[in-house]
DNA sequence: GACAGGAATTGAACTAAGTGCAAGTCACCC
DNA sequence: GGGTGACTTGCACTTAGTTCAATTCCTGTC
């Protein structure tokens, strides 16, 4: 048992490693403490309690994200960005989603964040509520982009803990779908064979929606003929 | 113990009026049985388990979902109106998110739902990979919206059962809102005050985002070579 | 160099929750 | 009226969050 070297900061990561494999659920106190060599109630003494903990995760992911610089790039290059890197920080920890739902987590990390896209769609020409509505349209948009990989993850989680083949569940599962969709042609049309990554449905969403999205925002700025450039 | 009368739609109906007031975690086997006047263990004999209960009650959402008529509309107001009524649903169950976010979900109900979806914008003119791209970015967005009203309930949930009160709870999380935005005076312009309704923050971005989103759909329709490229 | 005191860690134990199991109970049919 | 099968129950096992008293380690002080 390594004595020294347990820190809030190594506490979080690992924690963060262990969301990112298993989701929200698959975040135990006990695993956690397996993996830092320690007991589990050893991180009690560093972090209040779970919830506590998730909230920290949290702010740390936020930390990560970059923030474009506003002068080199008009409004619409800089809001694609934030929205993408989000975008791909929500991909990568889908958990986020699940914890924004159960957590009331307003932090440093986001503070900064939000501030630096109220300065990209502000400097676009939204103004007042229009912004904070544009603001939040994109980012729920962005959020919901994260449901997809977050089913991923607890599909996995759950394979994992039950055992199970993951072929043999796909392939039950895209059977259910076939089933299903038999009375519906257009569904029919639409099936993943089961040799798709089942995340290939979703990819493109994101940009084709995201694109589509800020056009019509645009096209809602008070003076769009400043605007386009 | 009243004996007979248990039925599995009996049942599904009672979890689902639990998930609406506590959200994912706050449906619990013994707080089922004790709404139906049974034990907990009971419910087993109808529902294999927790995991299965929570797809039929999301299947059973589904059903409830209104379809419009196809032959009446124009498709902007079709997809409109099928987004506002899937907005109300999920806003009214907002477990809904949890539960597509960590439960592979497809039955009869999201079938019948996503038949009508594609009906809607490939009679708008979209085909094929861009008609799933577009009823996927539209649903996402909607998902995402569903965010807040989650993360309300769990808070609700946490009140009820650490005792607390509201008021003093969200004051101190305002407060602690104001201490962080202080240094970002963008934030500082925006902070609701106590006595707002925090949801009213996210009122409106649903219906503006919507539009927006939808207008730039529409601009991307393959017929319509207006818009510059 | 011994030691006091605080910092950090530990194992045992309590609670809540999902669920398997074997025994019990009821309704209905011969 | 007794058997059969559908349904229900209490008990107990397991996992997980958390508390707590006890223990160990480090650090500064005499």
């Amino acid at each position: 048992m390594p004595r020294d070297g347990l820190t809030t900061d190594q506490i979080v990561r690992a924690a963060i490693d262990l969301l990112d494999a298993d989701g929200l659920d698959g975040l135990t106190m006990r695993g956690l403490g397996q993996r830092l060599g320690c007991a589990a109630t050893a991180v009690y003494w560093h972090v209040e309690n779970k919830d506590n903990l998730v909230r920290l995760a949290v702010d740390e992911l936020w930390r990560e994200v970059r923030l474009p610089d506003l002068e080199a790039n008009d409004w619409r290059a800089a809001a694609t960005e934030m929205a993408t890197d989000l975008h791909a920080m929500v991909t990568r920890h889908p958990w986020l989603l699940q914890a924004l739902a159960t957590h009331l987590v307003y932090g440093p990390g986001k503070a900064r964040h939000d501030d630096h896209l109220f300065a990209v769609y502000e400097r676009a020409g939204f103004v007042g509520e229009q912004a904070d509505r544009a603001v939040g349209a994109v980012f729920v948009f962005v959020l919901g982009n994260a449901v997809g990989p977050a089913a991923t993850v607890a599909l996995n989680r759950r394979l994992r803990r039950d055992g199970g083949d993951a072929e043999q569940v796909l392939g039950e599962a895209v059977a259910r779908a076939t089933d299903l969709a038999a009375s519906y042609p257009r569904l029919s049309a639409r099936l993943p064979s089961p040799t798709d990554d089942v995340n290939a449905v979703f990819a493109g969403t994101f940009e084709f929606g995201l694109a589509a999205l800020l056009d019509g925002l645009q096209a809602r700025l008070p003076d769009q003929e400043t605007a386009a450039s």
